[in-house]
DNA sequence: TATAAGGATCCAT
DNA sequence: ATGGATCCTTATA
């Protein structure tokens, strides 16, 4: 069995417990990137857990959003709550210490000082990638309209997690072979039972649920200690629109998309942010991702632009002057 | 062949 | 009433 790992040598930031922890199995997931091609970080944390040199924790895009505000308050709550290993407070990240900048003239700085200054820079590379995957899972709520515990779930969740999860890692559809199953039930379940399930993909879907179950007892455990809460900082986004019990339109489904990059960057993109207008790099995409959000298995383009078009009249959207296959403007940009 | 435009109809809220 | 989903025809690159 996997034991949980530890993403802090002594003193950790983030040891997470036994049933919810980030596994091997999961941080092997969290290193996949490689073979979708998705790089756009790799954080060398060998030297984090002495118990598995050279482990690589990488961030893929759809794991590797904006920023990490939000560990800043897991850390904070869990020095408040007194429950678990603290963090000092973050600083702006433009503050970190460097962690190679040798002598300068004084004296070499001593073995423990130095490994205060190492350690400090780790927890806040692991502070970021943390917080990256907990935002990645926010915007899959957001996108799937599921709430981010798992073992809230019905079997309608499962399933759109499902699709979801075997969409992000390319695999095959394997949604029949977990149909009766709800939340509850997945999370009760071994790697082996996956396993019996879903030869193939067993350990990617354990592996990321896994993630969303560590995700999901980080944030249990941050807000029973603290509300606080700072403005346009929802933690799992209650106030976004699309959970805030008016169905989301297409027009704010698209912005949402736009507005992650990193994530959606590669079906849909800005050509000129300020003037609002965007290209549908993959149209097929973005109406499988639409078609999910509305639980509309049979979404195609086709209707996806049509439903666009209708923003014509309404002044939401139009085409730029300059017209362009799969390019379109807001009319009010943000 | 894929996309674009827009009419018609149905459905859910 | 409104927003979409679906289906359709016609036009264009």
């Amino acid at each position: 069995m996997a034991s949980p790992v530890r993403i802090q040598s002594d003193g950790a930031v983030l040891q997470l417990p036994h049933s919810t922890g980030f596994t091997e199995s999961s941080l092997a997931l969290l290193k996949q990137e490689d073979s979708l091609e998705m790089v756009d970080h790799k954080l060398r944390l060998d030297s984090l857990d002495r118990g598995h040199p050279g482990l690589y924790l990488s961030c893929f895009d759809m794991l590797f959003t904006e920023d990490a505000a939000w560990l800043v308050r897991v850390s904070d709550s869990s020095t408040s709550t007194g429950i678990g290993p603290r963090l000092e407070p973050c600083q702006e990240p433009e503050q970190c210490p460097v962690i190679d900048s040798p002598g300068l003239g004084a004296s070499p700085l001593s073995p423990t000082l130095e490994e205060q200054v190492e350690e400090r820079s780790l927890e806040q590379v692991q502070s970021l990638v943390v917080g990256e995957v907990l935002k990645d899972i926010e915007t899959a709520c957001k996108l799937l309209n599921i709430t981010p515990d798992p073992m809230e779930w019905n079997c309608g969740n499962v399933q759109k997690w499902l699709l979801w999860t075997e969409h992000l890692y390319r695999l095959p559809q394997v949604g029949k072979a977990f149909q009766d199953l709800d939340g509850k039930d997945l999370c009760s379940m071994s790697e082996e039972d996956f396993r019996q399930r879903s030869p193939q993909c067993s350990e990617t879907l354990h592996a990321h649920l896994d993630i969303w179950k560590s995700a999901a007892w980080m944030k249990e455990r941050c807000s029973g200690g603290e509300t606080r809460m700072r403005e346009g900082e929802e933690l799992w986004s209650e106030a976004d629109s699309s959970c805030s019990g008016q169905p989301i339109h297409l027009w704010q489904f698209l912005r949402e998309l736009l507005l992650k990059p990193h994530s959606y960057g590669r079906c849909i993109r800005w050509l000129n942010k300020e003037k609002g207008i965007f290209k549908i790099e993959d149209s097929a995409h973005v109406a499988r991702l639409w078609g999910l959000r509305k639980n509309r298995p049979a979404m195609n383009y086709d209707k996806l632009s049509r439903s666009i078009r209708q923003y014509y009249k309404k002044g939401i959207i139009r085409k730029p002057d300059v017209s362009q296959r799969l390019v379109y403007q807001f009319v009010h940009p943000v």
